[in-house]
DNA sequence: TGTAATCGAGACGAGATAGA
DNA sequence: TCTATCTCGTCTCGATTACA
């Protein structure tokens, strides 16, 4: 066990009167940390998640926890007679635990806040030059897509469940300050964890061999970093400690934030059972290929797709690209659901409801993609390089519709009312489509 | 223009090995 | 014997290149 949170500077609040709002910050905990304590300063919940909160006031009237607070109360529904301990990080923060009226510890009500527009962009790409890097983010997709029947059929990992698609997302939506990569805890990796190359470029890891990982409740564990002969770097030694220490399970996802050029790396920790159960209620949701190669517009762009884009059909999303202008790739798992390789062809429906005949082939390592005719329906909806489309397989896989999202429209709707203008971007699309042809 | 082959990089499961 | 650590082979994909 590492450094303890009663080692580092803290106060305790009891929730009391008006504290939805702000919170007062003891003057005396204030004095002692002058000039260590930052006006943007940011909580992290024992959950993982973080929140940025606003610190106001001045030495007469006290400080206080303003803009922002209030969302951390809202998500953790936090209650008359809580009991909040603030651990400071010595940096930008705090640590929260929070204890309810029963003296337990409270869990978070809901995920941290998702912004859109910055999802997805802080995952660190180290060079945007290699496409090894996204590759691996690239598989971390198919690794979690989603098949109508509700499970996962990726060969090699066949018993994964639904719930790690929901985890994950909840990871992928959280904001972090530093880079991070994101990593799904299994049984099978409890005495070890890979870390990505990128990561281990971007910081020199190479000559490291040992790192601080701070859990969310503050404790700090010192882990061995390993090189393996075949030049994968990992967590080694120690790794088994914090996966016990902290009660990993298989599925659970830990977002590594490398703070203090990598020295520090802070672990926020999202539990796949509670996750899901946040998301029982939250239908399919879609598979995106390859996001690590878009530009940030065209996240953001996927991003509020994902966010309103809901289907009780199994689907995929991709950016249109000159590269795919021949052909478009079908995930694997979904080829197999759908038996595309047995179909030899299949029915394409556009937004205007037109249909288009497409051959499916099957190429020598496998790969199944849509190929004669893609080119035909590609220039027929007038798709563009970043464009974005949604493949909905429908009557059982015998046909799929394709949702198109014009890069353009698409961005003269950033930031007012997403959702409602994104749920609503089909009928317009249909619309200006129906007058251009 | 359309298709196929090849390459590179990393994730992962399974099994081997080392050590307590 | 059990657990931790390490290695290997398989699988996956997009990009690139070659060829018809």
């Amino acid at each position: 066990m590492g450094k303890a949170f009663r080692d580092r500077a803290s106060f305790f609040k009891v929730m009391m009167g008006d504290f939805k709002t702000s919170l007062r910050i003891p003057t005396p905990f204030k004095k002692r940390l002058r000039g260590k304590l930052r006006s943007k300063s940011v909580l992290r919940s024992a959950r993982g998640g973080i929140w940025h909160v606003a610190m106001r006031g001045s030495d007469r009237d006290g400080w206080f926890f303003q803009r922002g607070w209030e969302a951390f109360v809202a998500d953790h529904a936090v209650a008359v007679g809580d009991f909040l301990v603030f651990v400071f990080d010595g940096d930008i923060g705090f640590d929260v635990k929070i204890y309810g009226k029963n003296g337990c510890e409270k869990e978070a009500v809901v995920s941290p806040k998702k912004d859109p527009s910055e999802t997805l962009v802080q995952c660190l790409p180290a060079n945007p030059n290699r496409p090894s890097t996204a590759t691996a983010e690239r598989r971390k997709q198919f690794i979690f897509g989603k098949t109508s029947s509700g499970t996962f059929q990726a060969t090699r990992r066949p018993s994964i469940k639904v719930e790690r698609e929901s985890v994950l997302e909840a990871a992928s939506s959280t904001k972090f300050i530093y880079p991070h990569f994101i990593a799904t805890c299994r049984k099978s990796r409890r005495s070890y964890m890979t870390i990505p190359m990128a990561l281990v470029r971007e910081f020199g890891l190479t000559g490291k061999q040992l790192v601080i990982l701070r859990d969310p409740v503050g404790s700090s564990w010192p882990v061995r970093i390993a090189s393996w002969r075949s030049g994968r770097m990992v967590f080694a030694t120690g790794w088994s400690d914090f996966y016990k220490g902290n009660c990993l399970e298989d599925g659970d996802v830990c977002v590594f934030e490398f703070v203090q050029n990598a020295s520090l790396i802070h672990v926020h920790i999202f539990r796949a059972k509670e996750v899901a159960a946040e998301m029982d209620q939250k239908p399919g949701e879609c598979l995106l290929l390859d996001k690590k190669r878009m530009s940030d517009d065209d996240k953001r762009n996927v991003v509020q797709i994902t966010s309103s884009f809901k289907s009780g059909h199994s689907n995929f999303i991709a950016c249109w690209r000159k590269s795919r202008s021949h052909f478009m790739t079908v995930p694997s798992y979904l080829a197999r659901e759908h038996k595309l390789k047995m179909k030899k062809q299949t029915i394409l429906h556009d937004p205007c409801g037109k249909s288009w005949q497409v051959k499916i082939r099957e190429r020598a390592d496998g790969r199944v993609v849509l190929a004669t005719g893609w080119h035909e329906f590609s220039k027929g909806n007038h798709l563009k390089e970043g464009d974005t489309c949604v493949f909905e397989f429908i009557r059982g896989g015998n046909a799929i519709q394709v949702h198109i999202y014009r890069k353009d429209e698409s961005n003269t709707t950033a930031g007012n009312g997403l959702k409602e203008e994104i749920n609503d971007q089909k009928q317009t699309l249909n619309c200006s489509l129906t007058l251009l042809s």
